[in-house]
DNA sequence: ACACATAAATTGATATATCAATAATTGATG
DNA sequence: CATCAATTATTGATATATCAATTTATGTGT
C-alpha cells in the first residue's frame, strides 16, 4: 500500500502543513501563496539577490521564479534592481511594503512552525533533520 | 534562516525525490508523470474507486483528479466506468493496458523507494513515520 | 575585433493545485 | 411527493512546476 512508502508520506506531510498556512493566510486576508511568501522570506534574508540564486534556494525552476516575481512585483512587494555591470541579472530585493509585510506576518509564520512541531522535542527535530537530509542525499 | 525550518526541509526532501523519479521516468520512457504514477497505484490498489476517494487518498484537489484522469484516460490507461445504480460517480479501474503498465514498472519504482531509504535502519524510518505522522496530526 | 560557447532571464507549452461556480443526481424532510 | 439540501464530477480562472526554445548579454580563444 502507497501509505506504507515513506516517500509519501513525506509528500503528505508537506501537503498538509502547505494547506494549513495557506487556509490561515487566506483567513487572515495576507493575499499572498504559501510560495510567494517562501520567495520573499529569502529575499528578506538575503537583502540582495539573483533569480538564479533564488530559484536554487527554493528549489524552483527559473520560470517559475520569473513568472511569481512578476506577481510580487505587481503588488510592489519585491523591486527588480539593474545591475550596471551586468546587464545579464537583476538584484531582487523587498520594497518599503514588501519589508513591512515581511515583519508584519513574520509572526504568524512562527506560530505555524511552532505548531507543526508540537510535542516534538529538540531531540526529535534533530533526529527529524539528519534522516531528512539523508533522504535528500540519496536522491541527489 | 528558512533552511533551519524543518517543514522546508520536509517540502525539500519531498522534492528531491519527485524530481529524481520523475527524471528516471523520463529517462526510461515511461511518459507519464509522477503524480499519474500515483493515482494509477492506487487505482491498482483499490481496483475499483471514485474519484471523490482518489481525491482523498492521493490528498489532491477533486478538480485536479478529473483532469489527470482526462489525460490518463486518452493514454488509455483507466476507465471510467458508470454505476447503474449511481449516475453521480463513475468507478475507476485500470485497463489491461493500464494493468501491464503498473506490473512492468513497478520494480523501477521499488528500486527509487529503496534507494531513498538507504542508510536508514527498520528503526529509522518507524521513528520517521511516526514524526511524520506527529506533524500531520498537528497540522489536520 | 570576431566567432563561438556560456550564462541569466524570459516565453511557450503542458501538467498540476486550488478555489469558486455550475450541472446533474441523490437524499432528506416537511 | 415536491422542494430543498447535500453530493459528485466538471469547468473556469489563476498560480505553480518543468522542459524546451529563445533573447540578451558576457566570456573565451584566436
Amino acid at each position: 500500500m502507497i501509505e506504507e512508502v515513506l516517500l509519501f508520506q513525506i509528500d503528505k506531510t508537506s501537503k498538509i502543513a502547505k494547506q494549513y498556512s495557506q487556509r490561515e493566510f487566506d483567513r487572515l486576508g495576507l493575499n499572498v501563496t504559501v510560495e510567494q511568501w517562501i520567495l520573499l522570506k529569502i529575499i528578506h534574508e538575503s537583502n540582495r539577490i539573483s533569480q538564479k540564486e533564488l530559484s536554487e534556494k527554493s528549489l524552483r525552476d527559473p520560470a517559475s521564479i520569473t513568472r511569481t516575481l512578476d506577481i510580487l512585483q505587481k503588488k510592489d512587494l519585491i523591486n527588480r534592481l539593474p545591475i550596471p555591470e551586468n546587464r545579464r541579472q537583476y538584484n531582487i530585493n523587498l520594497s518599503k511594503k514588501g519589508e513591512a509585510f515581511v515583519q508584519t506576518n513574520m509572526s504568524i509564520v512562527h506560530a505555524h512552525r511552532k505548531k507543526s512541531i508540537e510535542g516534538l522535542s529538540k531531540k526529535d527535530q534533530q533526529t527529524l533533520n539528519i534522516l531528512l537530509k539523508r533522504i535528500q542525499e540519496n536522491m541527489s
